[in-house]
DNA sequence: CCAAAAGTGTTATTGATACACCCATGG
DNA sequence: CCATGGGTGTATCAATAACACTTTTGG
């Protein structure tokens, strides 16, 4: 049972920024509201934490009625309280975000929203509530983690190329990198296994596919590297 | 009036890892609990969140209840908010750390608590609830953010030497520094202000005093610097 | 004159940056 | 044979790391 849910007062929810990569651009899962407040506006996908369940679970709870999936990279963020946050009442809400790769799956009807659209970061830029500030906190905190920890190869898919990896990286840093520096660097880590394949019926000299090592996640995870770029 | 207070059966709190420096330690302010759970045990300063309080003002509150200050360095860090992590009803909290210079106040008569005390970090063994991670993880956050950022004069005296400067990074850092490379890192940030004045009655060379330099920490704030150490 | 902490420079190594051409494929 | 993106190396510069002795004061 949600908190105060009822007799609304005051509340408690999660807020989730979804990412996925696709087409070269970083995006977001937006829901329209189907209710007041802000009916009819696009909004991040949220719901009550339930007073039986972990705070964490509650962002897992959204992702899976969303999308189906369940083990996905979810951080917290930033916890947002200011009393006039939402029209309606008191909601403090915790902020996560979470990485998908958006064709490991298809989107679900859900019951809280009349529609669900990815739309590119760059071109969202209002929402309802304060999301849109949120959502800026969160792509602030992908920026830098993925510079200190080998994050992001959740939104590529199993095999991939070093292009898409800068191109990956270019999308969350919205900045160019220089190709020859940035393969060094991201080599230099070791996170990456070339699985001596190639790309087949590219119209272009046809490029290596990497995977990505878990284990050596695992080694960088807590201590972390500085990727200067 | 806090979340559901009398019908206690969830409530929203923030708790307060208030650090000073002092004997060249890194001290935590502990209260003891005058009430069950865990009465007369060691737990971080803390409050209910009021429904009319924006989120930021509740450990700030906390803060000027304890010590009388106000305007002090104040840091929101994680929200915990496990099903079980308070044995009494669903309370999710909202931790902060603060930094304060202990010389600059004496320590207040509070309600909530029997007895407040200073407390080095590394004699902290455990704290009621799951005070003692909060506090470990908002000292990794201090940690981090000492490295990117010119913070951690808060707690310092308005003049110092450039070795207190060493010993306070050394014990938020809890690892030894080279004298020479921290001197040299330190000024080139250009923080610090060299007054021309000495130490007075020590028993050994007199060290030069410096001071903060606020607007270059302002430059800072945003752009952030990499304090390799 | 002793004890204590302050103050100071150089070298070696590592990492970051800037930069331009040839290669393999499909059409 | 053209267009497209893949792939590669070097030189310069900046930052980091390691390291030991002299100075100034009070007692």
């Amino acid at each position: 049972m949600p908190f105060s849910k009822d007799s609304f007062k005051s509340a408690f929810s999660v807020d989730n920024v979804i990412f996925a990569f696709d087409q070269g651009k970083l995006q977001v899962l937006l829901i329209k509201r189907a209710e007041e407040p802000f009916k009819n506006q696009w909004a991040l996908p949220g719901a009550l934490v339930n007073i039986d369940e972990n705070l964490r679970d509650a962002p897992m709870r959204t992702l899976k009625e969303l999308t189906g999936l369940e083990d996905v990279f979810l951080e917290q963020v930033f916890t947002f309280g200011k009393v006039d946050r939402h029209p309606k009442g008191r909601v403090i809400t915790v902020a996560y975000y979470s990485l998908i790769n958006k064709n490991a799956f298809s989107l679900q009807a859900s019951s809280f929203a009349q529609e669900v659209k990815w739309l590119a970061i760059n071109d969202i830029d209002s929402l309802a509530f304060d999301h849109y500030e949120i959502m800026m906190v969160c792509l602030r905190r992908l920026q830098e983690s993925v510079r200190r920890r080998p994050i992001g190869f959740e939104l590529l898919p199993e095999t991939f190329t070093l292009s898409d990896v800068q191109d990956l990286y270019e999308a969350i840093l919205h900045k160019e990198l220089d190709k020859r520096n940035f393969r060094k660097k991201i080599l230099s880590l070791k996170i990456l296994d070339d699985i001596n394949e190639y790309q087949q019926n590219v119209a272009h000299r046809p490029a290596k596919l990497y995977k990505f090592n878990i284990d050596k996640y695992e080694q960088f995870k807590d201590r972390g590297f500085n990727f200067e770029i």
